[in-house]
RNA sequence: GGCCGCAUAGCUCAGUUGGCUAGAGCACAGUCUUCACACGACUGGGGUCACAGGUUCAAGUCCUGUUGCGGCCACCA
């Protein structure tokens, strides 16, 4: 037993130099993942240093972790995804690259939120405004703490090597601070507005939504045709004002305008009601209870009726809010009108079906009726309380005798309406109708649109969204590029943002060019409280002195005195709004307060603070502020890759590349081009789904939980499978199925990992235990020179795996990774290697020399995939340190005794040796051949057997010879035929008649038909083959037209075929 | 409705710029409890590459269309 020669035997290690024999059969990953996970953490090899890069010593490699939501334990797709990160970052680690994968997790604003209301009302019967704000975020950190702790156990269980020293939270101080500074700046800018918006309100937990916090589901419900009785103006130039009042046009009663009136009007089927009747039109509706905020009747221009109307107005019943009827293309033309007009294309509208061809516009609850209102300049009239109960407080005055229904819930409302409507006659007809509704995720609730006020980020400002498709490389631009046409506000591309896949390129495009503002305000307590204070201002000429003098030294800034608002109907008081740079600044914040400005009790959107995450994280805007951050900025940002899943592209890359582009473009630190991307790399991997395709979820009860597989499984089980899946495909299928002994949930796709580093490990085993009996060796380097054949095999294929590893790293390609190292270890190592040197290895230090090296290097290209059974193994190297290979170079840990500090294995391209190569497989198909055999005529495997071949065979084995007597149970190989007394089986390979031998121990190896069905089939194939290339040579374009090189391949082929064709059937006539 | 994908063995997936008899793992069948590994070894069966056209000497691969499935965006009176 020896020491490792490049370092002391640490106390760590000789623990664990038992001897190999002493290692079980099975590799069990529970007794090693927790100590060598100790060893790990206690190294601090995690944790890389600033310095390192930014005095140019060593190359930076970062990856920002995508903080998991603290709501819950993680999922099979984030050990997807924390698998890529870390195979990425331990590779170039040993790579000697100065690594930092950060990690961390986010705040999720409104899904924690929800979270907790949902457990404080089942555990104590309470609810959120219960509490007072203080009281109730401090349950909810309670509960963060608590996840934060199960997540980060998750990871460190996967053997994620992220530099936990570093760990930040979306919501800590480092990050709180960032946050703010972002605030202000854009602030400052002129890219953070106030607007009155429609936006998905949740009106369960009274906050605005985004849209993906929303989900669609299909609800039974009708459409009601409502009749609103037409009116007219008492006389000529009364104008309709909005809210006037009872049955009013311009202060004065409107006169009911009759049938009579519409028929002589022009009025199409006007004629078909009484003359004397009350005129009407019908507007189509799922809504009836928001007709209290009606504004308009809308008309498509194009409908027949339209012109017959015009000048007139329609009254709501009961609320006798006179409306105009406004003419608007958006309007869908009932089928029966658009197929007349020839509009067939209107016609197929589903919505044609349905359509009366009136509308009525609500722009305070409808989001098209809100754009609707904005073309025709109408009033928004809010019905409802921000608990969606019918209200005359918010925004709705002129109640007529709709009083009844204040105070009821949209669901009651509606049918109420529906109710009076129908007792007046007014309800023409009631069509069932099925169609999709938005809920709100966290509550389930039906999302109401809603006018409210709320903070947008101006991601329509060309700095942000046109500088995010800037980023992109060129060969991934579709607009901007092409067609000699500059789509509107497209830059050229200055920037090194590319996607892999690059099919996702064109969603992140795609978002920013159809941008919309973002809204980043939630009426949340769990988040950022955004740092505005706002109101009349009542300080006096000292206090606004001392204000200009706080702005000027930048501790806040002032917006223009009117809020922006572009709805109709804001307050028009002079309202003062000032952002503070810092939300903390007790000084500016009292001063605001006694001046009687009050802060917004809004927090931001969860999303703001993780589109600062590769800047936060890394201390901006004051490293010096938070120790330990000196450098990072300018270190590690860029990152190198972002690994992430294709639904959080627009969410959260885009917003990523946004907000570094502008900050870090702004800071004069940073030079043109430097610091300006969050990341050169998105990699974008697949989602993980169950056999049926279904995603994983709670609900369906489908889901995998990795610590789950970590126990029945292992670790590196669970990453060598994940890693094997993981091609650029959008979906993974994961068939799941309850694992029989924990009745757990699992796939039997992790079985291939577990038997993967079983086998890895039995390798190990059995090559320790040779080297343990041949003792250490030292020597000058051992030179391909002195090897055999069978070694010199070997190490050019360990030359190829490595080469194909690089490779596949660098593209991203885990697949091929996975499929390298397999074929490598497997096939090549542990079928052919092992079991070629039996015989040899004993008495060769060359040899063991060259076994040494290939289970070191198999191990090192492993250890990013499989970090814990490789470590486990690494433990034991010291065992089989002999004389170095010319051509490889394995460089020691710098850290302690670990693998994972260890050097990426070198194992230099001119160890390729395709000669040996070629021969070896010549071998291979030999052995193949003869085992074949020996199997149609069920010889034991132990049985020794006879292999009779022309001297042309045995020449060209060469020195392989001893291979194929290993791997076929030989115990001669002989020139010329077996004697004609001794019963022997007939082969066909080379074009040559081969014979075996020695089968059994008595008479005739079976009978002939055996032998006749073997050589008959080989024919058949044969011949089909040569079919092909003959058909293929005889088509007299392709001598013509193909490369020379494939003709006379091809040529070669048919001869060799028609070769082989004839030996097996002379030997099949001698039968 | 717009855009992006996918369809290859029973299952999960590879298959580079068209070019040697379309591959792997799992599952299945047979043999073997051989002294690294039964989470193993050897051997075998299994595919009209969704369908229909087209381009080409040559198509799983390129083009057009059809069918089925998935995703993103928009819409949903």
């Amino acid at each position: 037993m020896s020491a490792h020669p490049e370092s002391s035997p640490a106390a760590t290690t000789h623990a664990f130099q038992s001897s190999a024999n002493e290692l079980p059969k099975t590799y069990v990953p529970l007794d090693y993942e927790p100590k060598i996970r100790a060893k790990w953490e206690a190294s601090g090899a995690w944790h890389p240093e600033a310095g390192h890069v930014t005095s140019g010593k060593a190359k930076p490699f970062a990856i920002f972790i995508p903080p998991p939501n603290v709501t819950a334990a993680l999922h099979l797709g984030h050990a997807l995804n924390n698998t890529l990160q870390d195979v990425l970052v331990r590779a170039h680690r040993m790579m000697g690259f100065e690594t930092l994968w950060m990690p961390g997790t986010d705040h999720a604003g409104i899904a924690t939120q929800a979270m907790v209301e949902k457990r404080v009302q089942k555990d104590e019967g309470k609810r959120r405004k219960d509490f007072t704000r203080e009281a109730f975020v401090a349950k909810i950190q309670a509960f963060k703490d608590e996840y934060e702790a199960t997540i980060t156990g998750q990871l460190k269980a996967m053997g994620c090597s992220c530099d936990w020293d570093r760990q930040r939270f979306t919501m800590d101080p480092q990050c709180i601070s960032a946050v703010y500074e972002a605030f202000y700046r854009l602030f400052r800018d002129g890219l953070i507005y106030r607007g009155k918006r429609l936006v998905n309100w949740d009106p369960a937990l009274q906050t605005a939504v985004a849209d993906d916090e929303c989900y669609e589901e299909d609800v039974d419900t009708s459409f009601w045709y409502m009749k609103y009785p037409l009116v007219q103006p008492a006389r000529a130039g009364l104008h309709f004002q909005a809210l006037s009042g009872k049955g009013l046009i311009g202060g004065e009663p409107a006169l009911p305008v009759t049938w009579g009136e519409l028929a002589r009007r022009g009025y199409e089927g006007a004629e078909t009601h009484p003359a004397d009747d009350q005129a009407y039109v019908t507007v189509a509706t799922t809504r009836p209870e928001t007709y209290f905020g009606d504004t308009a009747v809308a008309v498509n221009p194009h409908d027949p009726r339209a012109g017959a109307l015009r000048g007139l107005f329609a009254e709501l019943p009961l609320v006798g809010r006179v409306i105009p009827i406004v003419e608007d293309d958006y309007v869908v033309l009932p089928k029966a009108i658009a197929e007349r007009l020839g509009k067939l294309e209107e016609a197929k509208d589903a919505k044609a079906e349905f359509a009366s061809g009136f509308l009525k516009v609500t722009p305070a609850h409808d989001t098209n009726d809100y754009e609707l209102g904005l073309r025709h300049k109408l009033p928004v009239v809010n019905i409802m309380a921000p608990d969606a109960t019918i209200s005359d407080k918010h925004g709705w005055t002129d109640i007529g005798d709709a009083a009844m229904f204040l105070g009821k819930k949209r669901e009651e409302a509606r049918k109420m309406v529906v109710k009076e409507f129908d007792a007046r006659g007014l309800m023409e007809k009631i069509r069932p109708y099925k169609h999709s509704v938005k809920h709100s995720d966290r509550s389930k609730a039906i999302v109401e649109p809603y006018l409210s006020d709320q903070w947008y980020v101006k991601v329509t400002d060309p700095k942000l969204a046109a500088a995010a498709n800037a980023a992109l490389v060129a060969d991934q631009r579709t607009h901007g590029q092409h067609n000699g046409h500059t789509a509107h506000g497209a830059a050229p591309s200055d920037g090194k943002l590319r996607f892999v896949p690059a099919r996702y390129a064109k969603i992140y495009e795609s978002w920013h060019e159809n941008i919309r503002d973002w809204c980043i305000s939630r009426q949340l307590w769990w988040g950022h409280q955004i740092p505005v204070w706002s109101g009349k201002f009542s300080g006096d000429a000292a206090a606004e002195a001392r204000l200009q003098q706080l702005q000027s030294a930048g501790r806040l800034h002032e917006s223009a005195p009117v809020a922006v608002a572009d709805a109709p109907h804001t307050e028009s008081a002079v309202i003062r709004t000032v952002c503070l740079n810092n939300p903390g600044d007790t000084e500016a914040a009292t001063l605001l307060e006694a001046c009687g400005l009050v802060r917004d009790a809004d927090v931001l959107d969860t999303w703001f603070s993780s589109a600062l995450w590769p800047m936060s994280t890394l201390g901006w805007p004051n490293a010096a502020a938070f120790p330990g951050n000196e450098g990072l900025l300018e270190a590690f940002n860029p990152s190198s890759v972002l690994c992430t899943a294709r639904e959080i592209i627009t969410l959260w890359v885009s917003r990523m590349v946004m907000f570094n582009r502008y900050f870090l473009g702004q800071d004069s630190t940073f030079g043109p081009g430097r610091g300006r991307l969050p990341f050169t790399d998105v990699l974008v991997h697949a989602v993980i789904q169950d056999g049926e395709g279904r995603k994983m979820s709670k609900s369906l009860g489908n889901g995998v939980d990795p610590l789950d597989i970590i126990a029945s499984h292992g670790s590196d089980a669970m990453r060598y499978t994940l890693a094997a899946m993981a091609t650029q495909t959008q979906d993974l299928r994961m068939p799941v199925a309850k694992d029989s002994k924990t009745g757990k949930n699992s796939s039997p796709k992790f079985d291939a990992g577990r038997n993967f580093c079983n086998k890895l490990w039995n390798a190990a085993r059995f090559t320790l235990s040779i080297l343990e009996k041949a003792g250490p060796s030292t020597g000058a380097p051992v030179t391909t020179a002195e090897l055999g054949e069978v070694d010199r095999w070997m190490l050019s294929r360990l030359a190829a795996a490595t080469e194909s590893v690089n490779a596949a790293i660098k593209s991203y390609e885990y697949a091929d990774y996975a499929t390298a190292t397999y074929d490598l270890l497997w096939r090549d190592f542990c079928d052919w290697y092992l079991e070629s040197i039996k015989p040899t290895v004993g008495a060769s230090a060359a040899q063991q020399a060259v076994l040494a090296h290939a289970l070191e290097i198999i191990i090192r290209l492993l250890h990013p995939i499989a970090p814990f059974v490789t470590e486990a193994i690494y433990e034991r190297t010291s065992l089989l340190r002999t004389r170095p290979i010319a051509g490889i170079t394995l460089g020691g840990s710098r850290k302690g005794e670990l693998l994972a500090t260890a050097a990426w294995p070198v194992v230099e391209g001119a160890l390729r040796d395709t000669a040996a190569e070629a021969h070896f497989k010549f071998a291979q198909e030999l052995s193949s051949v003869i085992n074949n055999t020996r199997a149609s005529y069920n010889v034991p495997p132990k049985r020794k057997v006879t292999l009779h071949g022309p001297q042309a065979i045995a020449d060209q084995l060469g020195d392989l010879r001893p291979v194929v007597m290993v791997m076929c149970q030989l115990d001669a190989i002989t020139r010329g035929p077996p004697p004609a007394d001794k019963p022997a089986a007939t082969l066909s390979f080379a074009a040559s008649e081969l014979k075996l031998s020695n089968l059994a121990d008595e008479a005739a190896p079976a009978d002939a038909s055996t032998e006749r069905d073997r050589l008959s089939k080989l024919v058949a194939e044969k011949t089909k083959a040569a079919g092909i290339i003959d058909t293929r040579l005889s088509n007299p374009g392709y001598a013509d037209k193909a490369p020379a090189k494939l003709v006379d391949q091809s040529k070669a082929e048919l001869a060799k075929l028609r070769a082989e064709i004839a030996a097996a059937q002379e030997s099949l006539a001698k039968l």
